[in-house]
DNA sequence: ACACTTATTTTTGTATACATTTTATAAAAA
DNA sequence: TTTTTATAAAATGTATACAAAAATAAGTGT
């Protein structure tokens, strides 16, 4: 891995972990002393992420760590339905015993109690993606690629409180079977209220924690 | 305007233009020496587009233009159906009559000849974002916009061969009518077509240009 | 005490120089 | 001739230094 998308991912760690105050102004030299880099490369970095939504504007000059609404994780969730159902009815007719046994491996990988929030949160998406990419459909899947990234930035308040991550992997276990069984539309039905009651129920718990800081 | 913005404007235009060949690499240097800065700023501008799928990779080490296919341009418009259409349902209770004029000097003003490509589809856009912005759906309307930025890469296609601009202004003229009148699933209905042949359109042509060049 | 200017400091943006990686070239071996 | 490997050239990545812009602090008048 070349050392910009390491020092990205090291960033998107920070954040989740919330080593970096969210609201306040991430300077870039503080940022080049801290990761032992010069401020070229953090820069570069803070591209990358203000394009990926992990980084926004802090007035005219300096980007901050936003803070998390709960309008957007409704948003991104509705998308995700709308959009990785799509891709799925496009995959349908190309999933084989072989994808669907990767998939099966990932998400019993899932299982394993040592897992860092990040590694759950990207064998999560592994999951879906070794469904998706069969559909070979490379624009819709990098939406919804980049709409899942975008989700990661909410995993820190997903993990813990509500244990959504168990539920989350037998529904998964369901899916596999109905696609083995081939049966279709159940299968996207299945997907869909996948995807939107994991959105309700983050929505339910952020419109809570936001409650409290008030 | 700051200079990034101005040099990534001033990049795509030349890749609309068609200025920058397609498929052969971009060296930063040539293009710093083009638009006389340095290779950081280009760097910059060269990182923006690559996340806006403007510029792909080139092998290892550069970047090019990259070839359109008709599988983007039909992800890109279903994806635009599909979203766009939430999109101005979450907006419809919020739509008055100044929303609605506002929107149709827009489109009046797309009449006038004189006016570039550039120019024409980001109006073309405006008519669209200027209804889309009452759903007060941040997320969502970013993801639109994004999808509309990357339909832009096409527009040097949709020009000309298929003179579909004409019927497009008519097209959101009845979408207007249809919102004054609260015919609100109507319009929604319209505006999906509205989308979706403009789709079916541009991918009939890029299908048979693809088929020329061989 | 408060609004408004002006100066200072801080921060970001850009140029140049150097280091590292990649690509192209040419020689050697199969 | 083709493939492989070594070498040279070129391109990108990074550090440092400087310029421009923004944020902060200090001063001025009301």
């Amino acid at each position: 891995m070349n050392s910009h998308a390491a020092l990205v991912e090291q960033l998107k760690g920070d954040i989740l972990a919330g080593t970096l105050e969210r609201g306040v102004p991430l300077r870039q030299q503080e940022l080049s002393e801290r990761y032992q880099v010069s401020r070229i490369p953090v820069r570069d970095a803070i591209a990358t992420l203000r394009n990926q939504g992990w980084l926004v504007a802090h007035g005219k000059a300096g980007v901050m760590v936003p803070t998390l609404h709960w309008q957007e994780a409704e948003d991104l969730y509705q998308m995700r339905a709308l959009l990785e159902c799509r891709l799925l009815e496009h995959a349908l007719g190309h999933i084989n015993y072989e994808i669907i046994g990767r998939a099966r491996d990932i998400n019993a990988s899932l299982y394993s109690p040592s897992l860092t929030l990040l590694e759950r949160g990207r064998l999560n998406w592994e999951v879906h993606a070794s469904l998706y990419r069969a559909a070979q459909r490379p624009t819709l899947f990098n939406t919804v690629a980049t709409l899942n990234e975008q989700v990661r930035r909410y995993m820190g308040f997903q993990y813990g409180p509500l244990d959504y991550l168990d539920t989350s992997q037998q529904e998964h276990e369901q899916l596999f079977d109905l696609l083995e069984r081939k049966e279709w539309s159940q299968a996207v039905t299945l997907l869909q209220r996948h995807i939107e009651v994991a959105g309700v129920q983050l929505v339910e718990y952020l419109k809570t924690t936001e409650e409290l800081r008030k």
